[in-house]
RNA sequence: CGGGGCGUGGUGUAACGGCUAACAUGCCUGUUUUGGGUACAGGUGACUCCCGGUUCGAAUCCGGGCGCCCCGACCA
């Protein structure tokens, strides 16, 4: 993509009346726009995240059998009665229809859907266990949005149902999450500082996990056990806090912001909706269910929090919107030009700076600024070496590498 | 939901109750410059969030509303 069609631009000063490190880089960067209070517009840059995020979390959903479905965000009130959360759900957007009086939620999470939704497919052992996923704006009626994408009323996320048979089988289904979320997180570049945090469980069992990545934005404090890597939430620490694996007592403090759930639910819905299945004897028995959830615009903000500098964004490769920012300077401009359309024609993903009436430094605060992996400079100072200076973001160091070894050079570094 | 702060060109800020609401940045024209937000000149751009009140006179004071940020509470 020629950066010159791109109709989003950087800005030089931070909006005033953001404050957090994700929204002020990512607006700034023009990757999302603010519409409301916790209400953001995702531009380009900020979609192509996304999308890499998407991809990296739908990957492991499939490989954990999950089929991708999309339910509705606009719900009935009936089922939410029939959970007895339309009163008790605190963050629940409740409203009524203009004109016919009726009432609705939209969905800050879906097991009111997707509970009768299965109903009308399992009757059998036979149908046991099923896995469904979705990808979808979710709403909550937060009291305080806050810190930029960490905590929204409108939000995307990826949530994940399983059922099974019998408690066992959820249980063993529930460790394979559990791996699945630390290769998301270790995929998008904030594994060695995501901790599996014990929690407690909320609505529906004595205990819950959640993932929680070290940030000075976190809102949630947590205790780390340095032997085993592991966290215990705050919210579940009394007076002797210990680890529940090697028992210790030596537990760092550190802040954390939570970026993703698993709850073994259990029997908590199927119980609401009937959802029962016949086993191999012919006996009714209920269904067993598990929700595990990720906010894919908090991860997003999350890995800005945990990586971003004081130039700007830093991206792992991983979910970068591009993966080389070729840049082009004075003098430079015939050749970043060829270069350009050489690694494009190699399917890759590049951004091209092709502006004219920018100055070389604001081209070279704006590629900090977007923070792409790998920058390649072509000006008139490395073609009289005839060749590109290669940087990486994030590190001080440059080099110098030949414009015919370039190609080279990238699908090696991609491995 | 409790407490605090704040609403002024696109953005960031300034202006004692009193001249045509100022400065920077952005944007447009031209010249210039080109490895870390070049320089100069000219230009564009604001019913000072909304409604009402006080006053000869309101961006400024008062009341109400709406919106935004921060702290706390809350939080699948």
């Amino acid at each position: 993509m020629r950066q010159s069609k791109l109709f989003t631009k950087t800005s030089h000063s931070v909006p005033k009346d953001e404050e957090s490190k994700n929204a002020q880089l990512l607006i700034r960067a023009g990757y999302i726009q603010k519409e409301l209070a916790g209400v953001y517009s995702i531009l380009p840059l900020g979609f192509r995240v996304l999308k890499k995020i998407e991809g990296i979390i739908r990957k492991e959903m499939e490989s954990l059998d999950g089929q991708e479905i999309l339910m509705p965000a606009l719900q009935p009130k009936t089922n939410w009665e029939q959970t007895n959360r339309w009163e008790t759900y605190d963050t629940l957007f409740r409203f009524e229809s203009f004109y016919t009086k009726s009432e609705y939620a939209l969905g800050p999470t879906h097991e009111e859907i997707v509970t009768p939704l299965l109903k009308r497919f399992i009757a059998s052992y036979k149908d046991l266990p099923r896995a469904v996923f979705q990808i979808q704006t979710k709403f909550r009626d937060e009291k305080r949005a806050k810190a930029g994408l960490l905590r929204g009323r409108e939000f995307i996320m990826k949530d994940l149902y399983s059922f099974h048979a019998n408690e066992d089988d959820l249980a063993a289904y529930y460790e394979k999450v559990r791996s699945s979320y630390e290769r998301i997180y270790a995929a998008v570049g904030i594994g060695n500082r995501t901790y599996f945090t014990f929690a407690s469980g909320g609505t529906f069992s004595k205990y819950s996990h959640e993932f929680q990545t070290l940030t000075e934005a976190g809102e949630d404090t947590i205790f780390i056990c340095e032997t085993c890597k592991i966290a215990i939430n705050e919210e579940i620490v009394k007076e002797q806090p210990e680890c529940p694996q090697c028992n210790t007592t030596k537990l760092k403090e550190e802040k954390a912001i939570e970026v993703g759930n698993i709850f073994q639910l259990k029997t908590r819905f199927s119980e609401c909706f009937d959802l029962q299945y016949t086993d191999e004897k012919g006996a009714k028995k209920l269904v067993v269910m598990g929700c595990y959830g990720i906010g894919l615009t908090r991860l997003l903000a999350a890995v800005v929090e945990a990586l971003g500098d004081e130039q700007g964004l830093v991206w792992p490769r991983s979910i970068s919107p591009f993966q080389i920012h070729i840049v082009g300077l004075q003098g430079g401009d015939e050749k970043a030009q060829e270069v350009y359309d050489k690694l494009q024609s190699q399917g890759l993903d590049v951004l091209y700076d092709d502006r004219r009436g920018e100055s070389s430094g604001a081209k070279l605060k704006d590629a900090d600024l977007l923070g792409i992996p790998l920058r390649l400079v072509i000006s008139e100072r490395t073609l009289k070496e005839n060749a590109a200076e290669w940087k990486t973001r994030g590190q001080k160091e440059s080099a110098l590498v030949p414009l015919d070894k370039i190609i080279e050079k990238v699908i090696e570094m991609q491995g």
